[in-house]
DNA sequence: TGTATTTAATGACTAAAGTCAAGATCCAGC
DNA sequence: GCTGGATCTTGACTTTAGTCATTAAATACA
């Protein structure tokens, strides 16, 4: 039985870690549509680890196998790769409340054919497959969050590859920008670019135009 | 209770339904790893119906609601867009043993941005949303299937993704190749071309020089 | 088998986007 | 504030793919 000692020790290290989880804990809650129960909580504290990565950090190696699903709390990272001719070409923009990986890897355990590198600053919280399977999968918040994320990520797919195959690179531009508008103001716009299938120069030259 | 002569009754019925649904009924047993009761196969067989399509006759068309979800026994399929020149973009082509229908639109109920049309004479077994709900997301081995069809859908739009942004018309021709040989048999070139995002002069003349 | 329709190939031209190079601007860190 | 790297713009040119028109080939099917 816990003495109040004990339990008074572990009110300083619980109330820093409920900050740092608050994000996820709402992420999870508000996509699933279900309440984490406090043991739930103390699940998700006690298998996913705090980690924080300077900005051009790489969190995922070409080549390697993506050994971490990493939650972002805070800072924005790319998934890209890199051609034949050494040219980058942005896949994936992750920001606050996104999940960072290369789902491939990550589930499959094979190597990434992706990079993930951080743009800003960040901080994650970051687990490994073996633990989502033993502790949190069984969570019912979190399998049900698990359907919605990848049922959204179905659908963007395919609107973006709906794009991608039948408009302009000045139409994939505005689309962007509807969908997006902060992403302007918070990345530079050779990363806009490469996002969007572009060179730079050709976005320079298609914003110039959209101002006239 | 049930007399013999009822039970007689159902078996021819049984037999020529089962072969109907042999290919529905390996496909989820082998997707899911899990096998399906003689019951469960019966939950099938009551909610999904059977149907036929002639070729160039649509699926769903756009504006509409994507009110089934319909399994490919036999025949195929494509689903895409009309842009504002009139130009057709086809996002997915289906062939037997997989699913027909648009995500989006099918759980959302929201009005369906694609058109799908039968590229051969098909047979299909189709269901509503409310059916699939009620009936057949409870057993396991459907609801472990739709996991893992949505984890490898996710895979597959990222790699397809990936392709659009990064790879020229002239790699994606030898990918498509690569991953599906069978479509170049079975398609027409300009629904090939349209799937890769290429104009069908312009698929006519990579394949021109990549023969020589 | 013959004819209409669909599909594919090709040439000439146009449009969109990429490449390379140079200069301007912005900004982080000392 | 200064400085070096990163980012952005612009011009000249090249490459890639789209468009339009025509002809050829394949296919459907009556």
């Amino acid at each position: 039985m816990r003495s109040k000692k004990a339990i008074f020790d572990l009110i300083p290290i619980g109330i820093y870690m409920m900050s740092d989880f608050t994000p996820l804990f709402d992420y999870v809650e508000k996509l699933s549509g279900k309440v984490l129960s406090a043991d739930e909580k103390q699940i998700f504290m006690r298998h996913f680890k705090s980690k924080k990565l300077k900005k051009r950090q790489y969190f995922l190696q070409e080549g390697d196998v993506c050994k971490y699903t990493g939650f972002v709390v805070k800072g924005s990272a790319r998934t890209f790769t890199v051609d034949e001719k050494g040219h980058e070409h942005i896949l994936k923009l992750s920001v606050e409340n996104w999940w960072l990986n290369d789902f491939e890897s990550f589930y499959q355990l094979t190597p990434s054919r992706f990079n993930i590198q951080a743009l800003e600053d960040m901080e994650i919280l970051q687990i490994t497959n073996a633990l989502v399977d033993e502790f949190i999968k069984p969570i019912p918040a979190f399998a049900a969050m698990q359907n919605v994320i990848s049922q959204n990520y179905t659908i963007a797919a395919q609107k973006r590859m709906q794009s991608a195959i039948s408009q302009s690179g000045e139409q994939r531009f505005q689309e962007l920008i509807n969908e997006y508008p902060h992403f302007l103001q918070r990345f530079p716009q050779n990363m806009i670019a490469s996002y969007l299938g572009l060179s730079p120069e050709t976005l320079s030259r298609i914003r110039k135009n959209a101002l006239k």
